[in-house]
DNA sequence: ACAAAAAGAGTGAACGTTCATTCCGCCCTC
DNA sequence: GAGGGCGGAATGAACGTTCACTCTTTTTGT
């Protein structure tokens, strides 16, 4: 078998995803990346510098499919109130079916190596939106459905109580069914609109 | 000098508060601790058996006062309204000053050490209320200012918003005023209000 | 077309460092 | 002078990273 150089660096990323959400990164030492990836420690070296690179890369990899979960199925035909409450049901089924991936973030954005990125997913700094998220409340503001307030305070009553339920959900505690997720979703569309 | 052993305790998680904070669990060695804490290491191990025992012991310590400001400034002749924006913003402020017990609260609930802990601090197991804030929306819902939702959709939508913010906040990267913070009270209100 | 050589990917034992924890001599108090 | 808290060097385990080596693939020379 000659191994795709393709496949070591997504098995690499793979693995390190699985130990970094479950042990968090300082206790997913790179043997046990490597012994997980079927290669051995000094080929991770071939595709990262060091063990911040390969962190960096998984959340390079974990993002990509993210941004495109928030921008899928949305359907600018519907109304404002429609769209939000389907974007945050999306991405609470979303985080909710990749926990991986969720707790992965979590550790990322409360660490140092996140810190940096943690704003700039919301607004340009022209305040242009980058992306469906910030189109949505700067559309709705316009036509009057969503209540003006302070920019922050959109992603704040948004992804706070998102992340806050997934949590919940994740931590196996509490049982979260449809009704709580649809719940909160019109929870968080009381909060902004007009 | 002669050290009063309350004191060396409390210069020990003191410390540690300090350096988990800023460094995370894995980068502040016990070493450190002991020479910001003014001792040698092996009295750490006087008064903790092991970092592990250490860092539940700065969380109970760091818990107190947290639930005291939660609790504080809580008058009961106020409508619900008001006491529920009162108590968002009073957390707001707590955490907001406090950014070295925020950032070890949030490191510890996101790490194996707290998992446990995350859903007990709301209701007991019964739905009693243990707490200002699980009083003030079950006497909310009976006098129907508050609409009725499932029961985790109150905290989603009060600590989760309350997190994201003072994130934000003390990332730096956005400034938050009064004006934000009473519109994210105001809008967490709207939230769940009838 | 074939052999030889060069290139390059993959490996894991070995290294140096860092850390939690231990242990023993010191010193303070009584 | 005895006892016990205290300090910090010593210890050993665990980690990230390196590097000399093997094996496979590609290129070169004839």
């Amino acid at each position: 078998m000659s191994p795709d150089p393709k496949n070591i660096r997504a098995a690499i990323i793979d693995a390190a995803l699985d130990l970094f959400s479950e042990h968090g990164f300082h206790s997913a030492p790179m043997s046990r990346i490597a012994t997980l990836a079927g290669v051995g420690v000094g080929s991770i070296y071939r595709y990262f510098s060091d063990k911040d690179a390969l962190i960096h890369a998984v959340y390079e990899e974990v993002d990509i499919p993210l941004k495109c979960a928030m921008e899928r199925n949305s359907n600018t035909t519907l109304s404002t109130h429609l769209q939000f409450t389907h974007f945050v049901t999306n991405l609470i089924h979303y985080l909710r079916s990749h926990p991986k991936e969720f707790r992965f973030l979590e550790q990322y954005y409360n660490s140092s190596f996140g810190i940096n990125k943690v704003h700039a997913n919301i607004l340009q700094e022209d305040g242009t939106p980058t992306n469906l998220f910030s189109r949505l409340f700067l559309d709705g503001q316009k036509e009057a459905t969503i209540r003006k307030l302070p920019l922050p305070v959109y992603p704040v009553m948004t992804f706070g109580p998102v992340s806050y339920l997934v949590r919940y959900s994740l931590s196996g505690h509490i049982a979260v069914d449809d009704a709580i997720v649809q719940a909160t979703a019109e929870a968080c569309w009381n909060a902004i609109k007009a």
